[in-house]
DNA sequence: AGGGTGACCTGTCGGC
DNA sequence: TGCCGACAGGTCACCC
């Protein structure tokens, strides 16, 4: 479910209702993607000083510790003080003096790490590889045109595969090659300094415009306050296989790529 | 070392 | 109605 959009909102639908509080009970379900790494009952006691996001992870910053959270394909969080009884899908609670933070999950990818600090290990290893943020200033045209130049496949995989650039997922790399005119097959040491420009600007227009619009919400995704997001009303090509471009009206195509769907406009995106 | 593939897990939907 | 395969917002370990 969740790319840099669906993350955000959700971050900020909780971060300031969970600032300062104490964490009374932590709870945790069925396994996840990967362990914990630790006890539950250890995180009893702490305070949650925020809550950041870097790429797709939440980043709970503790007193002391951390705690990141990954919601995987089909994960959510809920937060409110007064929630319904678990589910089946609901795997990690946090209970606080402000209250309690729910991770429902039916796929289990997602994921919920404690690791000392940012610096340890086990937040390094999540971490380390990860891009820029594309919402940062520290995402520029030229440096993302030279990474561009280093890899030889489709431009495509190389937004999904988050080592150049972070948060793009399947349905915002099909949105943001549209509105750049770039067809998603093309090699990514092909695009001129022009082109990779372009790709740059409508990464950033694309994600930012679906933060403002609450996300994407394809099945179920909400945010942390319930809210479901409205981005896939105005997506140009997600989704929308065989139906007419809002451009030019050349019927939609999908084609796979890596084992995912990509949607695009033959006419509109070029080599 | 870059690049491609299978694996993880559950739910839903379309076709027969 | 029921069964079965394909597919779904992600990313890691593993091969060449």
């Amino acid at each position: 479910m969740p790319e840099l959009p669906e993350v955000e909102v959700t971050r900020q639908s909780f971060a300031g209702r969970i600032e300062n509080a104490r964490i009374h009970t932590a709870w945790l379900g069925k396994p996840l993607r990967w362990p914990l790494g630790c006890q539950p009952a250890a995180l009893a006691g702490r305070r949650v000083l925020g809550v950041r996001r870097r790429g797709k992870y939440l980043l709970l910053d503790l007193e002391p510790g951390l705690l990141l959270i990954h919601l995987g394909m089909s994960g959510s969080l809920a937060f409110s003080d007064r929630l319904p009884e678990r589910g089946v899908h609901d795997h990690f609670e946090l209970i606080t003096d402000q209250g309690s933070l729910r991770l429902h999950d039916p796929r289990r990818f997602g994921a919920v790490v404690y690791a000392p600090d940012e610096a340890a290990p086990q937040a390094r290893k999540l971490l380390d590889r990860l891009g820029t943020e594309p919402l940062s200033d520290q995402f520029e045209p030229l440096a993302f045109w030279r990474g561009l130049k280093q890899r030889r496949s489709a431009i495509k995989q190389v937004l999904l595969s988050g080592d150049l650039v972070v948060g793009v997922g399947n349905i915002y790399a099909c949105e943001a090659l549209f509105h750049a005119g770039i067809r998603p097959t093309t090699r990514a040491h092909r695009l001129s300094r022009v082109r990779a420009a372009r790709l740059h600007q409508a990464i950033r227009e694309v994600l930012a415009r679906a933060v403002l619009q609450g996300g994407s919400t394809l099945r179920d995704f909400s945010s942390a306050s319930g809210d479901a997001g409205h981005f896939q009303l105005e997506a140009a090509v997600y989704g929308r296989a065989g139906q007419a471009c809002a451009v030019c009206a050349t019927p939609i195509s999908l084609l796979r790529q890596g084992q995912r769907s990509t949607y695009f406009c033959h006419s509109c995106q070029r080599n």
